[in-house]
DNA sequence: TCTGATAATTAGCTTACACTAATTGTCGAT
DNA sequence: ATCGACAATTAGTGTAAGCTAATTATCAGA
């Protein structure tokens, strides 16, 4: 970054930082993100997402391949992981000071991460002990935009008799967030897988005493890591 | 209100939120709000507040008398108190939890209150006890909509002689107010009005053991109330 | 009563970002 | 090698909200 780079370009959009954040998760494990998954994923029709893909290459932030999908540039990741982080501080900080259950934090932090400075996220960030995790166990990136890259299993992956420890819940469904919640299935919590039932089937695991069975669907979205027994 | 008032109608866009804002506070004193002044307050042109001023009147948040000025309806006074609401206890809560400047905290807030819900304002304003002043003193209207009205005098009025209670500062300049600070011109500072210079010259008040010299453009950005002495 | 200054409005553009309908590109299966 | 399905793009529209330039009201002072 030399001084040639010419900083103080205009501010993005509300529009531009969802489009980026959505890139950068659809692109996250590598590849491209087409028009369509863009498009359901923000929930808008795909000729939208067209034009607007015109626009962030033109601006730098995306390299479009036309038929083929799009990818961040180094801005454009740089960006993305900005709104990330802003959005995982946001939801530590709703649950820990303000008292959020961890299925209602999603929504508002989606809506005040486009209107928080770096000031404020910093300052919820000291107030927090400069957490690494947002509730649901997602790495929070730093204020240089650097992110943990775990590699993770879910537990309808997992090895039968593994013992587990559940990383990161992929969820961001105040309902079936509060039902995990209840059954004990929480970021932190070690486990024991039992068995898989065929034909993606439930699998039954074991939390300290109790027994549990989880559905494949609810399964899916449990990210854990095989630990010692 | 009945059931006959639909209710659901399009959320407000924060464009419309800054207008009834305007609005509210050039109408405070009683009287219209000329196309003019809002357009110097929200520094736009004056033809984009016409516009406006047609689509709000359209809406019912605000009557409009051609080439005369606007005012608020029922309907749009709750809102624009709903948003000073919003963007006060935002001032409170930045300054009480998060360690802002009090000088800091107006943009912060500015942009915020059009994002925050009314879920999280109201768990805030539970943090912080209800508090009823913001930073600068000003009343914090009540979830209902009700704000106090205060008869305060600027210092530049007060008279001589008097002892007054420092209750507001009309002011959201940084710098201005980081000294004002300094010099302990604070709401809740108790002051005795001591000489006032002739030609809108300086006023000279006793703070405590100590003398002060205020500019006439200070002292009128300073709220007081005549108390006992 | 008229008139000029000023304020307000209308007319006509622009940009951002959505949409639907029509068109074009890609790729797998025959 | 071609074709059809589907994805992607282009063409054309709409709405929100800003702008400048041109026009019209209002009102104070001569």
């Amino acid at each position: 970054m030399h001084a040639t780079v010419r900083d103080s370009q205009p501010p993005l959009t509300r529009s531009v930082e969802d489009y980026l954040k959505s890139i950068y998760h659809l692109t996250s494990q590598g590849g491209f993100a087409t028009t369509s998954d863009i498009a359901s994923m923000l929930e808008i029709a795909p000729p939208s997402v067209s034009g607007m893909m015109k626009r962030l290459s033109e601006t730098g932030l995306i390299e479009h391949v036309p038929y083929r999908g799009v990818q961040l540039t180094h801005q454009g990741r740089h960006a993305a992981l900005q709104m990330i982080r802003r959005h995982r501080i946001l939801e530590v900080y709703l649950t820990q000071q303000l008292g959020y259950d961890w299925g209602d934090v999603h929504d508002e932090a989606e809506r005040l991460e486009h209107a928080v400075s770096e000031t404020l996220i910093d300052r919820m960030a000291d107030a927090l002990g400069n957490p690494r995790y947002d509730p649901h166990g997602a790495p929070i990136p730093t204020a240089a935009g650097e992110i943990e890259e775990a590699e993770l299993v879910t537990l309808a992956d997992a090895r039968i008799g593994a013992d587990v420890l559940l990383r990161q819940v992929g969820d961001e469904n105040p309902a079936r967030l509060r039902y995990l919640a209840e059954q004990g299935l929480t970021p932190g919590t070690r486990l024991t897988v039992l068995e898989r039932q065929p034909f993606n089937g439930p699998v039954t695991v074991r939390i300290g005493t109790e027994t549990r069975v989880v559905g494949q669907e609810l399964a899916l979205l449990l990210f854990c890591d095989e630990v010692a027994p």
